[in-house]
DNA sequence: CAAAATTAATCAAGCGATTGATTAAACAGT
DNA sequence: ACTGTTTAATCAATCGCTTGATTAATTTTG
């Protein structure tokens, strides 16, 4: 065998990773994922303790990537709004595209408000990110580059929602686009430079004082 | 009894409704639905068969208010595109508004692409309405009203994805938003009005040419 | 009374979790 | 180095419980 030994639990917390965003956290058993695993059930409890702590560490993993990836552009002093803006558009996008899996997965599991502890961290993580583009958004106004009647909350509901649109339904988003939102070289070459361009061109034409 | 024979079974489907839409078509048991709605585990299965049974004809009976509402509005002839799209864009936030709580059940097991059949009617219905802006927007583009280089798809998903992001996760909502959306009279006195007014001014900065 | 509606009791299957036994590796004392 | 002890990892078996579904008996209705 030419595996280490903490592969092993990486290797779990990856097949769990995709069973969970698969079919969700209620349709995914612990003998599914260990099956796909290909380790014994019990595995599960003894390096996780159980089932939702399997879950959990799913998501904690995760957690340092996510939180780091944002924020510095915001505090870099030689960018306007309008840059940092953009600049973040292209980085949410990238991010949010490479690691759609588990984004879907968080999103379904947190607005199916249960399970508190999680519901806390996701909301942390979402709300991180969510902020950071709100401090742009009144960086863009306060130095009179945006119009003061933006509506902020909602133009940050507009990049989040229209990116989910597309990556939380691929269903719908295939027919809607016509072609496979699961094909990853499509995904890569033609949809994520469309989503990052049109969002410009949406926001510049609203924001912008003409 | 003052209750009427027919009222049983759609009191069942009001209550299993809500009970999918709060925690999902997984971990919504044939008795939570059962024990809510006062009834026998067993009318369940006697009216609707199955568990899944019952899942269809929850949404079997909404089709058909969903299919009417938005396609009279693209045939009127007395509207140029701008004021269809705007017409369309307040009846369908009025319509998603009332029903959020099945809006979000059907996004929730749409993109959670299992369960073939079920999948076929809910992308019809989701198509239809799609479809519906798509013809407006290519009016739109054809008459010269809108630009030439407007990305339709994605502004689709603007559209549907902004109205998602904020019925479909309310404790994110919440938060961005700074008030409970959950409370009908915020959503439908303060809310309302505010998504409609700034999906217009959105829409009209990025589509009409100045 | 006959048919439809409703009930309590029960079914097999699957769930998450736990158990006790087994293996193999690391460590200890002499 | 050899050996007895400890430790972590792994396994099959099984626990108690819940699930969706079905049965047979009972009540209600026409």
């Amino acid at each position: 065998m030419e595996k280490e030994k903490t592969d092993k639990k990486d290797h779990i917390l990856d097949v769990a990773e995709r069973v969970f965003a698969d079919v969700g956290y209620d349709a995914a058993s612990t003998r599914m994922i260990s099956g796909e695993a290909g380790v014994n059930m019990a595995m599960l409890n003894y390096y996780f303790g159980s089932k939702e702590g399997l879950f959990l560490a799913v998501f904690e993993r995760k957690i340092e990537h996510f939180r780091t990836l944002i924020n510095n552009i915001g505090n870099d002093e030689s960018m306007n709004a309008l840059d940092k803006l953009e600049k973040c558009i292209d980085s949410f996008i990238d991010k949010v595209v490479i690691n759609s899996c588990f984004s879907r997965l968080m999103n379904r599991e947190m607005w199916l408000g249960r399970r508190g502890e999680l519901t806390y961290k996701l909301s942390d993580i979402i709300m991180n990110n969510v902020n950071e583009f709100k401090r742009i958004f009144e960086e863009g106004i306060s130095t009179g580059l945006f119009h003061q009647g933006t509506d902020i909350e909602l133009a940050i509901a507009t990049i989040f929602g229209t990116k989910n649109y597309i990556t939380n339904s691929p269903h719908v988003a295939s027919k809607l686009l016509k072609h496979d939102v699961n094909d990853a070289e499509y995904m890569e070459n033609e949809l994520k430079p469309r989503i990052k361009k049109y969002l410009k061109q949406l926001l510049n034409a609203y924001l912008l004082i003409k």
